[in-house]
DNA sequence: AATATCACAAGACTGAGTCTCATTCTTGGT
DNA sequence: ACCAAGAATGAGACTCAGTCTTGTGATATT
């Protein structure tokens, strides 16, 4: 790795682009930030904030709430909508880290999933349509291996 | 037009599918198959409850929670995950009504849209995936014409 | 070290969605 | 038509994810 080149690891991004948007530290957030660069997938605000508290760091469920809301307007963390009942957020990776879930109606399990060919049928729906399409985020519901029985 | 082969109105359709489902007819599930087949576009259930109280025919918030899951259930409506903290419904129509959602992230508007060359990126997708995909609701956010500012 | 400002915790509060249960309506059988 | 069984409904208590408020503690700048 080259010195200006170098692979930032996402703690790291997270850390310099909050310092460049006029934040100061803070345990709480840093506590946040730390548990989400420790999953690698999504999380509800609910699990944060139980995780956090069993874990090392307590953080009160407002900090919970409003790190993620500075880090989703900052496109450090991402929302991901499942459909069930409380909104999931996971980092945001830059390289290629771009991918969507897939949802088990059944038992709940979210996976992750990326499509050469969805991407592509995206980018070309985004400029025939009336809209300026900031992000996207799919979603598809099934039943996962375990569930075949409905 | 056949005797038999006669383009069903939604409501029909409906009204025969909860049938065969064993279900009584009642007035407050009647009301609310009236509000959906009048909109051409998803309703949270607070939009539905209040439209109602407003109408003629009030429906307690129970009842209109309950019949949008019976008829989710048989697939005569679909839910849409806007990400707008409020699910919303709509009514599934069986010929061509198939088609996903744009959403304003400023003003909350809610468009429908639909795309060939998405859905053949979905079914072809469906065949690689470790999930036996029941349905997709694809929703794309950005920002319309008349939010162009951000 | 003083100060100004941001970060935080604790908990009250809001409101969408659920649950319960008593009452009313439908419908099939008589 | 009448009746009984069971479905449909309404009213409101309840749950709980998410918001808001406020007082306190941390941080950076001078």
């Amino acid at each position: 790795m080259s010195t200006h080149g170098h692979t930032e690891t996402w703690i790291e991004r997270a850390e310099a682009v909050l310092s460049a948007a006029g934040h100061k530290r803070g345990g709480a957030r840093r506590a946040v930030i730390e548990l989400l660069d420790s999953q690698s997938c999504a999380l509800t605000a609910v699990e944060i904030e139980d995780a956090l508290r069993t874990g090392e760091r307590g953080v009160s469920r407002a900090s919970v709430y409003r790190v993620l809301d500075e880090l989703e307007a900052l496109r450090l963390v991402q929302r991901v909508e499942t459909g069930q009942a409380m909104v999931r957020y996971e980092r945001v990776c830059e390289q290629g880290g771009h991918h969507h879930h897939l949802v088990c109606d059944s038992c709940g399990l979210v996976m992750p999933f990326s499509d050469e060919a969805l991407e592509r049928a995206i980018d070309k729906l985004s400029e025939r349509v009336p809209l300026r399409v900031s992000e996207h985020e799919i979603v598809l519901h099934g039943s996962c291996h375990d569930c075949r029985d409905d």
